[in-house]
RNA sequence: CGGGGUGUGGCGCAGCCUGGUAGCGCGCUUGCUUUGGGAGCAAGAAGUCGUAGGUUCAAAUCCUAUCACCCCGACCA
């Protein structure tokens, strides 16, 4: 492509509205313009980005044995209502009405649409497994869509959905896929931690997400890593396991309310009594569907709010309010606590039931109770989980000491049971003549998310560092002196045995200064640069340079393809 | 949705407090010079100041409403 005849409007000035160094450069390399608030368009360059990475996808999943289809965006209510996701998904799905006022969605997912396909045609175990993806748009009405391509409300994904008739065909399926992504990122350019995760909104037994570790603030996730072994997980999901526990009390104390004057926090508390904050345990008030629900967990530690949704079983978890609060307990915010609590679910974790004669509220304004004791002195209906892991807890696969990391998500796969096979009635005979529902797995990637994540790692100062296998040309070919005849005729030469020879190329052949273009060509940053100027073709050689690297080789003329060739070789 | 902020040529911004119908840098066009890391000079084109209403002799500037966008939080398939 010849920079004249392509759209590729770079801008010099940084872009305010951009936060990510990744979000910039796609700004100002001209990959990318806004319409609208998470809503983008990509221009020429970004086009053959998406074109590259999808490439990439579609040659793995076909290897894994899936097959490709397209299913429509647009997606009747009903079938949401079938499945009971419309109530579950609620804000974040698109929803429009249609002319005759039926109700629609445009979808964020497709397991509705997928199962409602195969219920209509499966009939027999025979006909499984079954391993369909496409590669297409979604709608995702974000609370707050940022950071660019990273969380839009209307993105590219790849979306792959396996139909398994026994579990351990399942098993290989999910494997299968699993293999694929790590083909998939590793082509791409991109080291990926697969990590446990919550199976949130989707359902179904088990998830793991692919996350590309960075340490810059695009990681919206946080992973719970081991030192020791392969333990990795969300945090959302990471089971704790405390290493700093407090010492434990042999004999239970009398309880005893006493006066805490303008002690409300954990930090004001702990001053005011005197005591280690993990020898307090403090009483969150939630509404879980309308029912209010008192979480325990102990002082030092955050509660994870995902933990007490799976909990309690709830669709909707909100933090009580100030009123809520007062109702409930009886003071204001700040002095909840389990003793005499009536009528409130009280969900506990391992951490305080492990505790005695620890602080908590008095529900009563600026008082707390001292020597408090599970079972003695309040009842949990549920003792589970509810801590966040953090730094220093312990794996709880091997005892090792866990790192927390940020990544970012660029691809997910989850086991998904039956659930929906069951409620949309994707059912098979087996050998036996009995009907049973597909198992069935789903598997995202991140067709724009995950190029603009590589970014956040592979720039520099100067601008974009593509990994060359997503690139959108290898070559970037600068002719210096345009008004020169034999170094445009040398630049034209080589233009024309590169393409000959396959190799994605594109020649700045603008009436513009060597800066300018150099400028350009280090801020859209394909990975190799080929210059051309009259002092060294006077002794027959071009300069080629890596994007990656300082060092300019010079190179004849002739030998110009073997030498990208050798050169692309050696890098990522 | 709660809190904070911003809307002025294509991009980045000043002007607003102390009303008098718009300015700077970059980019763009033309010419001359220059030509290996974002050139110089000269001449140009382009905005009615997010939108609507109000106050006033007069509104980018003051008031009201509304829309959009950005940031923090909650949410996240």
């Amino acid at each position: 492509m010849r920079w004249s005849q392509s759209y590729l409007p770079t801008l010099r000035e940084k872009q305010t509205e951009a936060e990510l160094i990744s979000h910039q450069l796609l700004l100002r390399g001209g990959y990318i313009r806004k319409l609208a608030a998470g809503v983008y368009l990509y221009l020429p360059l970004m086009q053959r980005v998406i074109q590259k990475f999808s490439d990439i996808v579609r040659d793995e999943m076909n290897k894994a044995g899936a097959l490709e289809i397209t299913m429509s965006v647009l997606c009747p209510a009903e079938l949401w209502q079938e499945s009971g996701r419309y109530d579950t998904v609620g804000k974040e799905q698109m929803r429009l009405k249609d002319r005759h006022m039926h109700d629609m969605v445009l979808c964020g997912t497709h397991e509705e649409t997928v199962t409602k396909l195969i219920a209509g045609e499966v009939r027999s175990y025979k006909q499984l497994p079954l391993n369909l993806y496409q590669i297409q748009v979604k709608f995702r009405d974000e609370i707050r869509p940022r950071f660019g391509l990273m969380r839009g409300r209307e993105f590219i994904m790849k979306d792959a959905y396996t139909f398994d008739a026994t579990e351990e065909s399942f098993a290989k399926s999910y494997q299968g896929m699993v293999d694929a992504y790590f083909n998939v990122f590793k082509r791409a350019g991109l080291d990926v931690l697969k990590v446990e995760s919550d199976t949130g909104a989707m359902g179904g037994k088990a998830a793991h997400e692919f996350m590309l570790l960075v340490d810059t603030d695009a990681g919206e996730e946080k992973i719970a890593a081991c030192t020791k072994c392969e333990y990795a997980a969300n945090v959302e999901k990471a089971e704790v396991k405390d290493s700093a526990r407090p010492e434990i009390d042999t004999e239970l104390r009398d309880k005893e309310t006493v006066d805490t004057p303008g002690a409300a926090t954990i930090e004001e508390v702990t001053a005011f009594l005197k005591v280690d904050s993990t020898h307090l345990a403090k009483t969150l008030i939630y509404m879980a569907d309308g029912k209010p629900v008192a979480a325990m967990v102990r002082g030092d530690r955050e509660l994870n709010e995902i933990k007490l949704k799976n909990a309690v079983g709830a669709v909707e978890l909100d933090m009580a309010s100030e009123e809520d609060v007062l109702k409930y307990t009886g003071a204001p915010v700040g002095f909840a606590g389990p003793v005499g609590l009536k009528d409130v679910q009280i969900v506990v974790d391992p951490l305080v039931a492990e505790l005695r004669n620890f602080v908590v509220g008095a529900n009563e304004n600026e008082k707390h109770v001292l020597n408090v004791n599970i079972d003695r002195d309040f009842r949990a209906d549920l003792i589970v989980d509810l801590s966040t892991a953090r730094e220093g807890d312990l794996c709880p696969k091997c005892g090792g000491p866990l790192t927390v990391k940020d990544g970012i998500e660029v691809g997910n796969t989850f086991q998904l049971g039956t659930k929906y096979a069951e409620t949309l009635g994707a059912k098979f005979l087996d050998t036996e003549g009995n009907e049973h529902p597909c198992i069935m797995g789903s598997y995202g990637i991140g067709i724009t998310r995950t190029p603009q994540a590589a970014l956040e790692k592979y720039s520099d100062d100067n601008g974009i560092i593509w990994p060359k296998n997503i690139a959108p040309y290898l070559v970037e070919l600068i002719p210096l002196q345009m008004g020169k005849e034999n170094v445009v005729e040398a630049a034209e030469k080589v233009y024309k045995e590169l393409q000959e020879a396959g190799i994605d190329v594109l020649m700045d052949d603008r009436q513009e200064r060597a800066g300018v273009k150099f400028n350009d060509a280090d801020l859209i940053g394909m990975p190799i640069r080929i210059t051309i100027g009259d002092k060294s073709l006077q002794q027959g050689k071009i300069e080629m340079k890596a994007r990656s690297a300082e060092q300019v080789d010079l190179v004849p003329v002739d030998g110009i393809v073997e030498a990208v060739r050798a050169l692309a070789e050696r890098i990522n």
